[in-house]
DNA sequence: GTATAAAGTTAGATCAATCTAAACAATGAT
DNA sequence: ATCATTGTTTAGATTGATCTAACTTTATAC
């Protein structure tokens, strides 16, 4: 059974192979906040479990078994926040610290169970996919806010990244997932949106904002 | 913050001194299925904190410190017992093994709603006292079953241990906390104990297991 | 009271996960 | 082609939690 550490690397390593193309270990080190040659050993030891590929020098990648096992955590994370934000009232900005430590429960029966009383989500609460019980993730194919164009009338569906500032900072221009935008107006210079939503909220917000926004035409 | 080990040896110590006299290296190096060094160096390391009286070859006990710390702990095992049974549905047997997890998360929050969700219970699946946000801990006196004489009409209210095959032997035999139980007659020879419950229940107890029955004249 | 048994301690090793310092390899810029 | 920069690897140390083997102290039994 692989290690609260050794889960953890394979959550980042998976993270890394799909927001980026090669995977160096310096960016392992950095994602994890270890150093290089920590980084370094514990590669290779997955790679002795034959978690990932490793060549000396060469870029790291998980092998398919790596894949899988990294997706189970993955999913393991995910319904943790998923049940934390509909069955105990957390907010979504709470629950990743949480889930973090949660996803190293060794107990199917507990993952089985929140999937069963959420009803088999697809979703978490930042509009990630949460894989199935055999690792296969869904990928759906969405929209940057920020490749809109004036007029647009789209859902907001998902996140790119959700630090914890940045949902506080959604929070406080009462954006969520689910919600219905108008695309008003595009400052071409620099990229602000002015949109409009839930009746009479009217926001511009910044291109780096937009860029982590997801959305899907209805 | 305590470490997960740390966290398991202070609640070995604090159930052992609840329910033996003087604690030595060996029951604790037993409870936890270590040897006996590893729990030595572990309990110079606890004095080294403040948590537990040490003085070489006498026995063992926890400072108030490691009481408190030791009760705070068992604080988050019994209420994550209780959320599972009574908010996610697991049978009493089931959320020990869960629990001995779950109690080492670092996120006050989920303890704190955990218990809100729950309306602040006193008590855990299996009877036993829920600690408060303090450490303090109601402790209630239950007779045992097997202190009880024929014609008496008494609650299940409490169990003095509850192994998983115990508490599957109570399942098998229709037995639940906050049930009545009529004391239908008592064997002198071996203090086997008729008892009849639920309308048309009747079984026959051996001491044995009548001696981890705990109940409340009503 | 001494011998034996039981319980506790010390010493020394291991293993996972981490670190720093130093050496080495690949890249890419002149 | 050379060299500097960047990224990777090796070596060696540390820390927490564990072990076994050997030794010491305390308790128990004649
Ligand atoms: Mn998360
Ligand atoms: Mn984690
Ligand atoms: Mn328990
Ligand atoms: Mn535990």
């Amino acid at each position: 059974m692989a290690s609260q550490a050794e889960e953890n690397y394979l959550k980042a390593l998976f993270t890394l192979a799909s927001d980026s193309g090669e995977i160096g270990l310096s960016d392992l080190s950095e994602m994890l906040q270890v150093s290089t040659p920590t980084a370094n050993s514990m590669v290779k030891n997955l790679h002795q479990q034959g978690l990932v590929h490793y060549e000396k020098y060469k870029p790291i990648s998980l092998t398919s078994k790596g894949k899988k096992e990294a997706s189970l955590v993955i999913r393991k994370h995910r319904l943790t926040e998923m049940y934390l934000v509909e069955k105990m009232g957390f907010g979504w900005e709470k629950v990743h610290e949480i889930a973090e430590q949660v996803e190293h429960i060794k107990s199917p029966a507990l993952f089985e169970r929140m999937d069963e009383l959420l009803g088999h989500p697809k979703i978490d609460p930042h509009g990630s996919p949460i894989p199935d019980r055999n690792g296969k993730i869904e990928w759906k194919s969405y929209h940057k806010l920020s490749e809109c164009k004036p007029g647009d009338s789209i859902r907001l569906v998902a996140l790119t990244h959700s630090s914890d500032e940045f949902l506080q900072y959604l929070n406080s221009k009462r954006l969520s997932l689910g919600l219905m935008l108008q695309v008003e107006s595009v400052e071409t210079f620099d990229g602000n949106m002015a949109i409009s939503y839930l009746k009479n909220h009217r926001e511009i917000l910044s291109a780096k904002v937009c860029e982590k926004l997801l959305v899907e035409k209805e």
